[in-house]
DNA sequence: GCCCCCAGCG
DNA sequence: CGCTGGGGGC
């Protein structure tokens, strides 16, 4: 049973509703989970979903900033937005799928990106990531009986130092510091997730999900971030099939400045 | 010999320099006049012009607000920027050229909108409006020997009652009340100058040269006006051999709500 | 650099 | 409706 999930940063999904389009139709993904839609509810373009044959819409959005937004072919059995550290953010939004008798829950998170300065006790920026963070510990792959797990989103944490494309250069630069790839990791172990762009791809290689609209030469000089993951419950490493990192999305007319990641199972 | 000018109130030069390119490609007019270019002078796009045969770029422009630029194939012997009321607005360019041995002094003007309420005594943008006008009284067709002269620009009065969609539904909204239209009139006449649009077309017919973006169905409701305006000094008149109204312009793509207007001349 | 919102203007 | 600028955010 082929079965595929998609993460995609998509900063402002009415402003770029062709470029997801353009998407789902070149790669069909099951699941496509949006981030920064930056679209009150009311206005999330449904219809263009719909039409794609994507009949299952879950959002979860708010005026101007942030908002998550998990688009299905399947229906969901179950809808839940989680307020990490109850500041009323629309930035996770949690639905559960059945892939022929398989229940799989989906977390869509949008994790916040932290400010400047990367010091909790000058920067609330700062603080309110590493909480998040904090929080996101408590997010349990193995939490429901029978029922397997993914995780993904825009993390804002490049954990591996092949996550990035100066390890050295960006240690102190908010995205790859140490008290957040430490946190993101135990996170991660705490959970019991597995990072399957990494099971796909060893940790030698370097991956990137991310590149600065400031770059103007954003494929030459390549600098590029891994903020997009795609974790999965112990059960789902082994039947993943391969993990795709859209990069020549970067390219595409007004893109945004994340990618699009694409994780196929088969089981 | 042919002689051609143009008017066209751009509403953004950086914006629709797409447009400007394309009007200025299919139609060639010598010179071209342009009115709220919204464009500080050191952004001017002056190269799209060069690069098209246009070597001879005068511009007045401020930070957001109005602009006006005249463009032309035909070098400048002279440019005067007029400050209208003395307010620091960009509104007027003024520049002189020879065409054949012809001289001819080539106004061009952004007239104040005026707001919402046509009354001076409650409303500054209306007394600043008739100031403007009151001013250009003395902006003189014969003002220099020798020198032939053009007026032209986003006058923003309809003068006529066939310059609006209608006559009655407009008496009390501004660019058509009596006390402007009289004031334009008047500022004509004291002028010396010759309506040359309407030497070309009589005035029993209804001409517009703007629609308003709010309007949706600009070209089936046909809601327009009579905004800009070509004059000219006594002796244009009868060499005056045309005038067009580019009104598919507003139907381009991201038109401005102005067209083109467009004076060709035979002398 | 590019997105959002908003106010000011037309 | 659609332009500008300014502020906040990433």
């Amino acid at each position: 049973m082929p079965f595929s999930l998609a993460t995609w940063n998509i900063n402002s999904v009415r402003l770029r509703i062709g470029l997801v389009e353009r998407f789902l139709t070149e790669h069909r993904p099951d699941v496509l989970c949006l981030q920064e839609t930056k679209c009150p509810n009311d206005q999330f373009p449904e219809k263009a979903f719909r039409a794609l044959g994507y009949e299952h819409v879950a959002i979860h959005g708010q005026k101007g900033y942030h908002g998550v937004a998990t688009i299905s072919k399947l229906p969901f059995e179950d809808i839940v937005r989680q307020d990490f550290c109850a500041v009323g953010d629309a930035r996770h939004l949690s639905t559960r799928i059945d892939v022929a008798g398989k229940k799989i829950r989906i977390h869509n998170l949008y994790v916040p990106a932290g400010g400047d300065e990367p010091d909790p006790e000058i920067n609330p920026k700062f603080r309110h990531k590493l909480d998040f963070v904090e929080e996101l510990r408590r997010t349990n792959a193995a939490g429901e009986t029978g029922v397997s797990a993914l995780l993904c989103g825009d993390l804002n944490i490049a954990p591996l130092e092949t996550d990035v494309w100066s390890h050295k250069q960006l240690l102190k630069i908010v995205s790859h510091t140490p008290i957040e790839t430490e946190g993101l990791v135990t996170a991660q172990k705490d959970g019991n997730w597995t990072d399957l762009m990494r099971v796909h791809f060893p940790p030698e290689e370097v991956l990137f999900t991310w590149w600065s609209y400031r770059a103007k030469d954003w494929a030459t000089s390549n600098r590029g971030r891994r903020l997009d993951h795609i974790w999965g419950s112990s059960d789902m490493a082994p039947v993943l099939d391969k993990v795709e990192i859209l990069s020549e999305a970067r390219g595409w007319e007004k893109p945004s400045d994340h990618v699009p990641v694409i994780a196929r199972f088969a089981f």
